[in-house]
DNA sequence: GTTAAAACTTGATATAGATCATAAAAGTTG
DNA sequence: CAACTTTTATGATCTATATCAAGTTTTAAC
């Protein structure tokens, strides 16, 4: 019997994005038409939560998170490495509104694309629409693990999920320099900062992880994965 | 300025699905040798969650409920009322299993589409695979908006939201038979059976809502929209 | 290089909801 | 319709995590 990967709320796809490879030239030709390159400086908005989404975006080097806020709280839904296409949701839904902000962790470079060149894209050419579906449905995949580890599971669980998702996808190894702030973790776990910080003291005293101003170790990476599926 | 709709819990999408009108005669042909239909009774198992998708389903007649759950814990993704495609994110996703399980609240009539024919048709028709990014997509920003609110919003606010959403958007009136049962309202909002007693108590208490029996009345409509808001 | 603003840290305290226990209703089944 | 199961209900208690308050350290800005 095959292990089925356990559910976890881990905010980083595996996928990188090759779906423009099943354009015609003419399709290359008209998207090329339609892009814009942009770069952001870390800290940067890269798109706001309920402006008007004309484009969708190719995050092409760099680091950024996506998040819903209303006035008091705010949800970070997903870290987005380079190689990824964000902004999908916005493509033939209703109000054309983007649902969420986008802003970068590090200088970043975007591509802009009109949503309306990428849409007659779609219409068109069926492979390409199959690999946007493809990217779609793992990202919804991966909503819905968080979104039952959030509602579901207990804080250090969490926790020991985004510390394991940062080293395994982000940056691929167990020793690393931490770009996000402890708000940040907050954010992604939905719990307070302060909670945060009393956690990553715990995981300290624990020797599961070793912080050093910047610097961040895991130290005893199964028993964090035990924690993260039995928290 | 246009007033943007508030984030709420609420399970149930607007749409129907119209998706099929863009199939020319052979698609359809195809699809039609492609689907069986078949009856579930209240309370029977649609789909289960980590078995093999080897179909979409399409609810004709009935009510459904989808939901992710492990050894202790169960979380209702969305409630999905007749005419609605489901199943769409196993669609081209890696391990092809369903990734929740599928229930019948009543009696209900489900098509099940092959899901290899179903794969096909997107190849090939660039406007079927464009509803059906439609589809996921308007999917998509509704679990958002849950996925934000069962993190975010406290307990009441979560539970007006699904009663105000089960009034509006499944039955159409204030007055209805309650088909969920407490432990429903439980598994929607994230709580436990007996916070959800408790708090449809003092709902009641306070003449927001009406119980008897099966009979379900709202009773101050606006201010149970306040909880949701503000809650 | 000084000052202001964020980001982190720690402790004390509060509380929303969970958990546990028990029982009455309501539904189901042979 | 008697026996059983499931759902609803309510009270007592507990606890994980939020909140508030006050400090230090780091980062950014002028």
């Amino acid at each position: 019997m095959t292990t089925i990967g356990s559910i976890n709320t881990c905010t980083v796809g595996l996928d990188r994005c090759n779906c423009f490879e099943s354009l015609s030239d003419e399709e290359m030709k008209l998207l090329n038409e339609n892009i814009v390159e942009v770069k952001f400086k870390k800290g940067e908005t890269i798109c706001k939560q309920g402006s008007f989404a004309s484009h969708v975006m190719y995050l092409c080097k760099g680091l950024a998170k996506v998040y819903m806020e209303n006035q008091n709280e705010t949800l970070i839904l997903k870290i987005i490495p380079a190689d990824n296409l964000v902004g999908l949701t916005s493509l033939f839904n209703g109000n054309n509104v983007f649902q969420y902000n986008i802003s970068a962790y590090v200088d970043s470079v975007v591509k802009l694309i009109d949503i309306n060149a990428f849409r007659e894209i779609i219409n068109k050419n069926a492979k390409f629409a199959t690999e946007i579906i493809q990217i779609i449905n793992s990202n919804t995949v991966q909503t819905y693990g968080r979104f039952f580890c959030l509602t579901q599971k207990q804080s250090y669980g969490r926790l020991a999920d985004i510390i394991l998702c940062l080293s395994d996808r982000i940056y691929k190894q167990r020793s690393f320099e931490l770009l996000l702030s402890r708000k940040d973790f907050a954010e992604l776990s939905g719990m307070t900062t302060e909670t945060v910080i009393r956690m990553l003291k715990k995981f300290k005293d624990d020797e599961l992880i070793e912080i050093e101003g910047k610097n961040f170790t895991i130290k005893n990476y199964d028993l964090l994965k035990k924690i993260s599926d039995y928290g």
